[in-house]
DNA sequence: ACCTGAACACCGTTCAAGT
DNA sequence: ACCTGAACACCGTTCAAGT
């Protein structure tokens, strides 16, 4: 990678970032570009699809996430997986993406253990898989009170 | 109104059907109003909002969602509102639009008076608001696996 | 009273031309 | 090898001009 191209790179990361936060994961990807003071035509090079680029802002994020479940039960993972989702809605994207393969398969392992723990010590029904939180996440991510919705999923509508 | 307003907004409701269907809630109104032969301004005086022409046009379904509550369960009545709300995600958005004020207060009413009921069953938990079961259902509906998850939720993760 | 459709400012995306 | 930015086909939305 030539140094001006990893320039560019760099910093259309940092300005996606801020303007994710400002306008959410739906923003101009133009606007991205002209922020950056590169031609709508680097930023596609670099990042050939919307999630690619979303998935590039986010990375760090989730690799922290994955680092912190061993030190939390799944509810309170999910909990904090929930309130990441919520605040950028790009990494409900990232899940979906195949250029964040690699987090993906993080991610899901950083769930898989706490799963198979909880269910070992009886505190999960036997038959919830990790795609049922993953989409379970993702999909209250979108709503409004979404930890309320999480709560309740979690300890049951029905009684 | 006027004999050809009237054709007009009919049309216009029955063709935003069809391409709704087809290409989903976010489909081009330009296109609607292009299919419809009329055009754009005629689309944008008799709806609008967007959300005022997904009212018009599921206005009809929510009408018999409601009707049906008397005849089941909670429970069951929440899984046919989110097959509704899955095949045409125009019903989320519905719910939470400004012209679609009568088609919600209907949709709260049905709601609940199953929730009062099943609750004082003791079926279901006494904390759970109407809010919650719609929130819950519009969230899931753009989940895949969408039924799956709410069996989920109804009967808890935890256990 | 209602409709028309050109017009505006935007968007995502591509690609010839440059350095 | 990489960047530029004009260009294309679209979008939502508005509004003067018509009937």
């Amino acid at each position: 990678m030539r140094a001006d191209a990893q320039r560019n790179y760099d910093h259309l990361v940092t300005t996606a970032r801020a303007v994710f936060a400002e306008e959410g994961p739906d923003a101009s990807l133009n606007e991205v570009a002209r922020r950056a003071g590169v031609g709508p035509g680097t930023l596609y090079r670099h990042f050939p699809t919307r999630e690619a680029l979303l998935v590039a802002v986010f990375r760090e994020r989730i690799l922290t996430l994955c680092g912190q479940a061993s030190e939390m039960t799944l509810a309170e993972w999910l909990r904090v997986f929930l309130v990441h989702a919520q605040t950028d809605g790009g990494l409900s994207a990232t899940m979906a993406s195949s250029s964040g393969l690699d987090c993906h398969a993080l991610l899901r392992s950083a769930a898989g253990g706490l799963l198979a723990k909880a269910q070992e010590a009886g505190e999960v029904r036997a038959d919830v898989e990790v795609d049922d939180l993953f989409q379970l996440i993702t999909g209250l991510a979108q709503a409004p009170r979404a930890q309320r919705l999480l709560d309740l999923a979690l300890e049951g509508v029905m009684r």
